[in-house]
DNA sequence: CTTGACTCCGTACTTAGGTACGGGGTGTAC
DNA sequence: GTACACCCCGTACCTAAGTACGGAGTCAAG
């Protein structure tokens, strides 16, 4: 029942006010109803609008991924199939950050593992295991060539 | 055996030259050794380096934390403890990230199962697959109080 | 021993994503 | 009916993470 002001909505979803006028200017929040004074009207679905951002933003997607995201509740005019083509998409792009994390938090929890004990760190096995953090997953524009 | 030119290692590493001067100066990347003439040199280490760096901010690290992560692996004065302490919170916080993705992921996957067919994407319900999409883990400084 | 590609350095510019300022209007509690 | 907090808007400023520029020195091939 669209009953917050800017200032309550913000609190609500843990931003600031100026950052709801600033995602609202770049489209990821639509422009709210406006009282006759001009004061701008919310309602719980742009709290939930803002806390998907915050959470998609901590999660390393850019504002313009996440507008996209967000553009799949409401695009009307596409079909079924579009729709599904964009969502299939954005699933394969989580699934290869969350392989890539795996993959990091593997490494670093194996570190964890073999460097028991309590003396110095110097003799730790960390440099081994930093070397795996590097491998597979590059979408790597040169392969190492000759030179 | 730190045969590389800036340019060599910024291309092995997939990088721009100017990107490894800017690690150099923010201390992500440790000062090479020079020839007489000035010219840096580096090593396959330093790729590595690199490659790493490049992967770690794919997944949304900031250069800061990746400089902490890259610390891990030098820092002869911290006892093992204190190596594995800093280890164990950074395997933590991927912990955190890969759950949050992987409910993104679940959501979105709903959505792409829930929309079949083939007409236009009104009533598909992207807007409930949406409103999961938000939910559990946010270290919200705000818990939903009165008004 | 010159030419072209590469490197040096410092400085300036760019994009993303906000954050702050400031002069004015609004809403409500006394 | 006037404080006071809150909102309006535009503009300016800020950090992170690069990217580009440009004049001078260097290296290797011919």
């Amino acid at each position: 029942m669209k009953a917050f002001t800017v200032g309550q909505v913000a609190k609500r979803a843990g931003v600031g006010i100026e950052t709801v006028r600033f995602y609202e200017r770049h489209g990821l929040l639509d422009e709210p109803e406006r009282r006759a004074s001009g004061y701008r009207q919310y309602g719980d679905d742009d709290v939930a609008v803002l806390r998907f951002i915050r959470r998609a933003k901590r999660l390393g997607f850019t504002l313009k991924e996440i507008k996209a995201l967000l553009a799949l509740r409401l695009d009307g005019s596409a079909t079924r199939s579009d729709v599904r083509g964009q969502a299939t998409a954005k699933v394969r792009d989580i699934d290869a950050k969350i392989r890539d994390l795996q993959r990091m938090r593997d490494a670093l929890s194996g570190l964890v593992d073999a460097c028991h004990g309590d003396g110095p760190a110097t003799g730790c096995p960390i440099l081994e295991a930093l070397n795996n953090l590097d491998g597979g997953a590059g979408d790597d524009p040169d392969p190492p060539a000759e030179e």
